[in-house]
DNA sequence: GCCAACGTTGGC
DNA sequence: GCCAACGTTGGC
């Protein structure tokens, strides 16, 4: 089993908004990025789990849990124009973009926020690509001792 | 709101 | 294929 870390602004999408989602879950769609693109299609499976990080807010953090339970298929809003991540280089007979879907999980008792992550960048979360200066990666793959040590801070 | 870091685009 | 210009991300 695979563990992942996925950013999303909460004024975009937050946490309770996925649990709000029928059947708490949704498609992770509007990913225009090349290596999480990549990720997400050749590497992420179904039962995988997912740090849900708050990003772009304050305290930027991870907040909750969610579990990958779809794996990788055409994401729809490339092809539509008046989405806002339309995609003209993108068609849906070759489409370049994916999604998988994602279903809430829990949300923790308190938000781990990124700078109390920080304080063990040279510890045990020593290279984890979160803390790399100028990491712009929405989606980052997470080792199990990453995720144990990251769940156990709660 | 600022700006560093980085990805993408497009002219040449 | 280089690289300057530009756009975006996201912490602060």
């Amino acid at each position: 089993m695979g563990y992942w870390l996925m950013k999303s602004e909460p004024s975009e999408f937050s946490i309770d908004d996925l649990r709000n989602e029928a059947r708490r879950t949704t498609h992770w769609d509007g990913i225009r990025n090349y290596q999480a693109r990549n990720m997400m299609r050749d590497e992420m499976q179904k039962g995988d789990l997912v740090l849900f990080y708050h990003s772009n807010c304050d305290p930027p953090g991870v907040v909750g849990i969610a579990e990958v339970v779809r794996e990788a298929y055409p994401d729809h809003t490339a092809f539509d124009p008046d989405d806002k991540h339309y995609d003209p280089k993108s068609d849906p007979d070759a489409p370049r973009w994916f999604m998988v879907d994602v279903r809430y999980r829990k949300k923790l008792r308190r938000c781990i926020p990124l700078h109390e992550l920080k304080a063990h960048s040279q510890g045990k979360l020593q290279g984890f690509p979160l803390l790399r200066k100028g990491n712009r990666l929405s989606i980052m793959p997470v080792t199990k001792a990453q995720w144990d040590f990251i769940v156990g801070l709660e």
